[in-house]
RNA sequence: GGAGCCGUAGUUCAGCUCGGUCAGAACGCCGGCCUGUCAAGCCGGAGGUCGCGGGUUCAAGUCCCGUCGGCUCCGCCA
């Protein structure tokens, strides 16, 4: 007899056999309730000692997470005894014949929901975590929003096609992992990063439309929302410019959140530029459900008669001002300064609207007309607490930024639903004082905008103003997905990497490969990368991406399963041509 | 590299602030009873090097120092 599931199970089954685990046992004496779990569910087994006694102290001696085989009669429970809790709720089934298949040792951990179980457990023994539904759910939701991304993406005209994960070190980016070449002494691949330069190949190759689910390793240092190794869809289309990519992208999200969550997300989304983001949010990725918006009163105090901030506006600086949207103690405000002082501030001023009158320390040094503006700008009302930096304009990003997610924590602000939107207008380069010289913001392969080139050719003395053709997409406060055009002609890309400082004896030997491929009739083209990972999480409400990976890694990047990383012999070590220096090196 | 929180039966936690009935609860596990439960119920039992090391003290789960591990964050990282 062929077995079936749980779930395709009904009043006409008839006679059934099913495979699966014992989910709980309830031994009444003289009857035995079994539920038998499967992939799909749950199914309440009957055994009565009256009908077969040798079958009822078999199914007795079974324990927690035996596998079994059982056969029998699927019948209607007795009226009264139906469990609308479970899918089969109401049938159950009568059990005839039990094969055991094997036996379980007692559990480190029950499984079932019902109680939370450490994160470290639940990792060294993911096999028994992953039997419970929602840690079960979770990789089965990835999995429908992967069909639904691949499924859109094929519909669209896009070829899935792999790239290698063993190449080479690129300058630029994050930390390699690296691999030693047996044969090539003394070389090493480095992990792929991502799938960058390979897409970009396959669009001077002709491939138009191109997509993966690439694996990307990265040797950083985790957080929740970051694993060494992580997944993006990786995207690629060639003849296009941001609008193609940005309308995909929406259309590909909207189908898969009304797919999988039954939620319609309002498209177009909302755009904002980086420095409207960082002025009103002081994030580049900012969750706007929680309002809380930083606002510039620079304009409305540069009369100010408050020394503070008049020396502020001198010196080039700004003011900025965030209405809390709640009465914050003295002390409470004492604490937030505290908090901004070990940003690098000097201090906040603040202002309290208490019957449409402002009470503070520096109230007196405001007029009636900036007391009003201010009052608008920021929406206050009686109540507020307002929070005021005055000072560099990077630090008042920084500091208000800052300010503005400790607050969010603190207050224990909910938000629900989700806040979807493209941050565009990027810098293309960010200057490094620490190296003395400009990086990329995005990547080297960004596209600067069309009219903003001649900046780049130029003495570099306004590169920091140059724009790239660059986009986020960020949800609820996370960046989900980055891309840009790419430059595609090769003398812009060697403008783009001496701009960088590279010697072109340097890029040469580095990216000789690219530049030669943009110079055999390389098409325009652009892409985009979404962190599978990310987006899963966030869609499921989830606070780390670990919840989502199959397999994840610690804060140590250790596997608790396979306790990965191990040491490698000493013969191993030498076929390789590598030695360890670690001080904690063990050869065996 | 840095900051914070956590580590006590198999599990989840209480006990730590004020050192001395402080080895405790619930669930699980083992045994018994029980014919309609479904987180079954009732009765009984076993189970702990209080992460590890050192110090203070007559006495340390409790105080101090160090260390290891987990988590969150900064730095780092699309």
């Amino acid at each position: 007899m062929k077995r079936t599931y749980t779930s395709l199970l009904s009043l006409d089954s008839g006679c059934v056999k099913l495979c699966g685990w014992v989910h709980r046992l309830r031994d009444h004496g003289g009857v035995i309730f079994l539920d038998l779990r499967d992939k799909d569910g749950l199914l309440q087994c009957i055994i009565e000692e009256a009908l077969n006694p040798e079958l009822y102290q078999a199914v007795r001696s079974l324990r927690s997470e035996y596998v079994i085989c059982v056969k029998g009669q699927i019948r209607k429970r007795p009226e009264g005894t139906q469990n609308p809790r479970l899918k089969t709720g109401d049938l159950e089934l009568v059990v005839e014949n039990l094969e055991v298949l094997n036996k379980c040792e007692t559990l480190p951990f029950q499984i079932d929901d019902s109680s939370p179980i450490s994160e470290e457990l639940r990792l060294k023994f993911r096999y028994l975590d992953l039997r419970r539904e929602s840690s079960k759910n979770a990789l089965i939701f990835r999995h429908k929003l992967s069909q639904s991304i691949r499924n859109f993406l094929i519909n669209e005209g896009f070829i899935e096609i792999e790239t290698p994960l063993l190449t080479r070190s690129t300058p630029e980016g994050a930390r390699d992992f690296v691999v030693p070449s047996r044969l090539n002494p003394g070389k090493f691949y480095a992990l792929a990063q991502s799938p960058q330069l390979f897409k970009q190949t396959l669009m001077i190759a002709g491939f138009d439309r191109y997509f993966q689910f690439a694996r990307c390793l990265r040797d950083e240092d985790l957080r929740a929302d970051r694993q060494p190794e992580f997944t993006q869809v990786d995207i690629e289309m060639a003849f296009i410019d941001e609008e193609d990519i940005i309308d995909l992208i929406e259309r590909m999200l909207s189908l898969a959140f009304s797919e999988l969550l039954n939620i319609e997300l309002k498209r177009p989304f909302d755009r904002i530029s980086y420095e409207d983001a960082l002025l009103t949010y002081g994030s580049d990725k900012p969750d706007r459900r929680y309002g809380l918006e930083i606002a510039d009163i620079t304009s409305i105090l540069k009369d100010t008669s408050l020394q503070v901030f008049a020396n502020a506006i001198k010196d080039g600086g700004v003011i900025r001002a965030l209405n809390v949207k709640a009465s914050l103690s003295r002390s409470q405000i004492e604490q937030l300064i505290e908090f901004t002082k070990s940003l690098g501030s000097s201090g906040l001023a603040w202002l309290k609207v208490e019957g449409q009158k402002l009470t503070s320390p520096i109230a007196k040094f405001i007029t009636k007309e900036q007391a009003d503006s201010i009052l608008r700008t920021l929406k206050s009302s009686d109540g507020d607490t307002i929070l005021i930096f005055a000072g560099p304009k990077d630090l008042a990003i920084k500091v208000m930024g800052a300010l503005r997610s400790h607050l969010i924590k603190e207050l224990k602000l909910k938000a629900e639903g989700f806040d979807v939107l493209w941050v565009v207008d990027f810098p293309l380069l960010e200057f490094d004082p620490l190296q003395n010289r400009f990086v990329a913001l995005h990547h080297p392969f960004t596209s600067p905008k069309e009219s903003d080139i001649e900046l780049l050719s130029s003495n570099l003395e306004n590169a920091s103003r140059i724009r790239a053709r660059a986009y986020d997409i960020v949800l609820n406060g996370y960046e989900i997905g980055g891309g840009s055009i790419r430059i595609h002609r090769r003398e812009l890309q060697e403008l783009m990497f001496k701009a960088l400082g590279m010697k072109e004896e340097e890029y040469l030997e580095k990216f000789g490969f690219l530049l030669d491929a943009l110079s055999f009739g390389a098409p325009p083209h652009g892409g985009i990368a979404l962190g599978l990972d990310r987006l899963c999480a966030i869609m499921l409400g989830l606070d780390s991406i670990r919840d989502v990976i199959a397999f994840p890694k610690t804060q140590k990047g250790i596997c608790p399963f396979t306790s990965a990383p191990g040491d490698i012999s000493a013969s191993h070590m030498k076929e390789l041509y590598i030695k360890s220096i670690a001080p904690s090196a063990h050869l065996s």
